[in-house]
RNA sequence: GCCCGGAUGGCGGAAUUGGUAGACGCGCUGGACUUAAAAUCCAGUGACCUUUGGGUUGUGCGGGUUCAAGUCCCGCUCCGGGUACCA
């Protein structure tokens, strides 16, 4: 038989399906491995070539666990809900649910051809109201959970409120907004709803008023990692600040905790590095500033308290509630045009306008703690109300943003920090402030002659021995807001009793999605929900209408795979005890400042809350890199239907033009289907080379409108899944980013087909030989046993590819088809083409599936060598190599290599100075 | 601006600890088989020089360490990614 790998391909996936070959549960007779792909969110588009990337390598890490005897939780699902399928409803009126579903179907098919291993049974669809009961529950701890910084987790709010009856809130060490201190006497009088207010302040899921990244062109909120130079990241539009009352999730009160524990994580340097600077974090002071003619104080956050006498004048953020207060009426004017074009301009203009220098005099003064002096306050976007305090001490001499604002409006600079080995200068002859990360400090009094990093820490001792201030650390990672004014996404299980809100009952979870007249806002500007009937509690109270964020249904998804059916909870004990977290998770960078800080934080606060076992949910991840696309162009003659091919284009004017990469093949374009391509190309003519219309090609971006989008399924159609499989290992180091050229896709598939034939005769008969294989052939496999492991483990899959064909070169070369060679190679590439190795295992006579087999041990027995070939070089430069026996000593080897022939036309007489000799190394002569 | 990556033949890439640079594959050239094509197989293939023995040179650029550098150190250039008035 041929290799005929379309009958072979579809033989297995409906055997494979029918025996659930991947189907797994809890065995504690064997130790877990649980592998996990970033599930898709499933697009109009379907996959193209790009996607599968990583779930191939992790597909062959789990059937390489799997032979190696771990019971493997390998699953897939789908990340459902989600901004595009509801674009598409608002324009075409089709309930985005049957788009996603359909998407869904295909992308389905797609991933079946492949052959992944997964275990379908454990499907999970975030918009499936069984899956987002669980979100909602959740939400629901979340809202119902504090942050204790004395414990350092998260506590019932129950326990708060004893605590508040008992004694009030002076002692309670929380994570929380400001709130004004009551004894518990004040409490207890306090009103149902004033006490609800104040819980709010408290809660891990809370409402409030906040600053937010507001998308008029999505018509919802969005949260910082979903802004990306001021456009939303789905659909690239404007983003502006604004204030409005959102459900936000308390993650600033794990920062510390997400932050060290990256630590623990086997996470790339870069992706940690991400996520350590979007969690930001920065030791310094927050400090009080007196105003005058105010009883009123500014704070301001610094990482430099020693600075403080060299503060010249103090910053506000327009959107600070302090600039009203301390304006005088003489700036009224002034300033209210300033915020109003501060308000105006979109989060776009203010990033692309970082140059300019502006801001408006408040006509307030501040009192300078340590000088006593009355600095100015001024206000000015380059100060942001998001971070810190929304105001700022500004230190012109030292700091080059209030440099050029002291200059822009006259403002005194003045030096305080000293260089070693520097004088002090006059600032006003300076062109940029002066660097003070070290140095001692001057015109500071009684820091004077103190260095930068003592000063600090004497400078924190006095302000909070004065009362001024004390010393904190500060984080950028804001708190994560959590509504979308949306329908596609999941309801918030709360309803509303006089304004304050309260959580569903968990036993009446889900609260499922209603349906709605059109998917958007109403008249008023409410969002979608407001349009559904009966949107209320049976007692008449009103739901949210918000619903939640793309990931909201992300964050969990890994624990859910655990026990995908469970209606008592979101994984039992039991599955969570015994899967525990995930071993390996592969996926995109794109997601190091979203899901996987959400995520984290899930986790994190499940694991507070005594549900789950672990306290990161990811230990080892690797991040595939992208695959671009390569595009191909023809080139137009201007103004005429010819095109010119690539290496003649320079004879003519012409224009590039994008062709069809899937008309293309190793560059030489099919110029007849190119006719056929679009109507405009029907009369087209061609001046050729050779006889071939050579394409010209770029990397790009792997997108429709470029052409360059190759599908699987074509890929599949035309040389099968295992092909594709190996052919995208082939293509280069996983986690690099590469271009997809099919070109070379060839190569692959005929060292697949040459491995079958290493099973059959020249009349393609299944033909193997149970003889003893001889120490070559054992040689062979042992030597590829090793690298194959070798590879694997370290996720070298490309340099496996290249194993194999060697191996297979050597074993035709050696005319070896015995048995006992051969049967353990199958074992050995069906990790990475599952498809060929079970037909060939059933084939062979096994009637078990080659997922149950045993990955082969090699036997260092069979590589062991007695001559090495020494390079040998003369100063560095290999010149002639020379077999030596193995236990050779230096000195005999040293005498054999200077006696040979090559060795006295180098040394041309000469002794040499010195010969280097490195057993199973090289030999260097040094002349 | 700051922080992370990366740069090796015509192309994708290999070289795991400093030890024969270019494995493996594509492409290309030549050959075998064939009426022909496809498929398959064999040989060659970094550049330059060459008396065909070989020689010189070569891993983005410039220096350095070393018997020996693609690999380590210092200084650049270009490309990719992240992030940004973050106080």
């Amino acid at each position: 038989m041929e290799y005929n790998f379309r009958e072979i391909e579809q033989k297995w996936h409906k055997k494979w399906n029918a025996d659930k070959t991947y189907k797994v549960d809890i065995d504690n007779n064997k130790p877990k491995y649980y592998v996990l792909d970033m599930f898709p969110y499933p697009s109009g588009a379907g996959l193209h070539v790009g996607h599968p990337l990583g779930y191939i390598a992790s597909d062959i890490y789990s059937r390489y666990k799997r032979l190696k005897g771990y019971n493997v939780l390998h699953p897939m699902g789908y990340d459902a809900f989600g901004l595009p399928a509801e674009q598409y409803a608002i324009q075409t009126g089709q309930h985005p649910a049957i788009t996603t579903d359909k998407n869904i179907k295909r992308y389905k098919e797609q991933l079946e051809k492949i052959g992944f291993s997964y275990d379908w049974d454990r499907e999970i669809r975030t918009s499936n109201p069984d899956y987002y009961k669980w979100t909602q529950w959740v939400f629901i701890e979340l809202f119902e959970h504090w942050y204790n910084n004395d414990l350092q987790k998260a506590v019932p709010i129950t326990d708060l409120i004893e605590n508040f009856k008992n004694e009030g809130n002076q002692k309670v060490n929380a994570v929380c907004d400001e709130t004004d201190i009551f004894s518990g006497e004040e409490w207890n009088n306090k009103t149902e709803k004033e006490q609800q207010i104040i819980l709010l302040n408290y809660r891990l899921a809370y409402l409030a008023d906040t600053e937010v990244n507001w998308c008029p062109g999505l018509g919802t909120v969005l949260a910082n990692d979903e802004v990306k130079e001021g456009v939303s990241v789905r659909g690239g539009f404007p983003v502006v600040q604004k204030k409005m009352k959102q459900w936000s999730l308390r993650i600033s009160a794990y920062a510390e905790r997400l932050l060290n524990d990256l630590e623990k994580l086997e996470w790339s340097d870069s992706l940690k590095e991400i996520q350590k600077n979007w969690i930001g974090r920065s030791e310094g002071a927050e400090m009080k500033f007196k105003l005058k003619d105010h009883d009123l104080e500014m704070e301001v956050f610094t990482t430099r308290p020693d600075t403080t006498w060299g503060v010249t004048f103090m910053v506000l953020a327009p959107e600070s509630e302090l600039v009203e207060k301390i304006t005088t009426s003489e700036f009224k004017n002034e300033i209210e045009e300033y915020v109003l074009k501060t308000k105006k301009r979109s989060e776009r203009e203010r990033l692309a306008d970082v140059k300019t220098v502006s801001g408006q005099f408040t006509g307030g003064y501040a009192i300078n703690p340590m000088t006593n002096q009355e600095i100015p306050i001024y206000i000015s976007d380059y100060v942001l109300m998001g971070y810190g305090t929304g105001a700022i001490m500004a230190v012109p001499g030292h700091d080059s943003r209030d440099f050029k604002f002291a200059r822009h409006f006259d403002l005194p600079i003045i030096q305080v920090v000293v260089k070693e080995g520097d004088e002090p200068t006059d600032p006003s002859t300076w062109e940029d402030s002066y660097d003070s990360k070290e140095g001692e400090m001057i015109n500071s009094g009684f820091i004077n002659d103190l260095k930068v990093n003592k000063a600090i820490k004497k400078t924190i001792t006095y302000l909070e021995d004065k009362s001024i201030g004390n010393g904190k650390v500060n984080f950028r990672l804001r708190d994560a807001i959590f509504s979308r004014q949306r329908y596609w996404g999941e309801p918030f299980p709360l309803y509303f009793k006089e304004g304050i809100p309260y959580p569903v009952k968990k036993k009446d979870l889900p609260l499922e999605l209603p349906e709605v007249d059109a998917f958007l806002p109403t008249e008023k500007g409410e969002p979608p929900l407001a349009r559904a009937k009966n949107w209320q509690t049976d007692e008449g109270l009103p739901f949210e209408l918000s619903t939640m964020p793309g990931f909201a249904g992300s964050s969990a998804y890994y624990l859910r795979y655990m026990d995908p059916k469970n209606s008592d909870a979101l994984v039992s004990k039991e599955a969570n005890e015994y899967w525990q977290d995930v071993d390996l998770y592969i996926g995109g960078t794109e997601h190091a400042t979203g899901h996987l800080v959400y995520s984290r934080f899930w986790n994190k606060f499940l694991f507070d809350i005594g549900w789950v076992c672990k306290d990161e949910p990811f230990k080892k991840l690797i991040n595939q890199g992208m695959i671009q696309g390569r595009s191909s162009f023809v080139y137009r003659v201007k103004g005429t239907n010819k095109f010119v091919s690539y290496n003649l284009r320079n004879d003519f004017e012409v224009t590039p033009i994008h062709v069809d990469v899937n008309l293309v093949s190793n560059d030489i374009l099919d110029t007849e289907s190119f006719k056929n391509w679009n109507p405009e190309y029907n009369n087209a003519e061609f001046i050729l080379e050779d006889g071939k219309y050579h394409c010209g090609y770029a990397v790009e971006k792997m997108s429709k409108s470029l052409y360059n989008v190759v599908n699987p399924d074509d890929i599949i159609e035309q040389y099968g899944a295992d092909t594709l499989r190996m052919y995208e290992m082939f293509l280069g180091p996983l986690e690099m980013s590469k271009p997809w050229d099919t070109n070379g896709i060839d190569g692959v598939h005929k060292f697949l087909r040459k491995f079958w034939r290493l099973f059959h005769d020249d009349q393609n008969n299944f033909s193997i030989s149970e003889e003893n294989p001889t120490d070559d052939e054992f040689k062979v496999l042992h030597k590829t046993i090793k690298k194959i492991q070798e590879d694997i483990v370290r996720f070298s899959f490309n340099t496996s590819v290249s194993a194999f064909m060697i191996c297979v070169n050597e074993l035709n070369d050696l005319k070896c088809n015995k048995r006992e060679i051969l049967e353990p190679l199958v074992i050995l590439i069906s990790p990475f083409a599952p498809h060929i190795a079970e037909e060939i295992w059933q084939i062979c006579g096994k009637s078990e599936s080659i997922t149950f087999a045993e990955f082969p041990l090699y036997e260092e027995k069979y590589l062991v060598e007695n001559v090495f070939e020494y390079p040998v070089s003369f100063n560095g430069k290999m010149r002639f190599t020379l077999k030596l026996p193995m236990d050779i000593s230096a000195k005999e080897a040293e005498k054999q290599a200077l006696d040979h022939e090559v060795a006295q036309k180098w040394l041309d007489g000469k002794t040499p100075k010195k010969v280097i000799f490195v057993p199973k190394r090289i030999i260097n002569i040094v002349i």
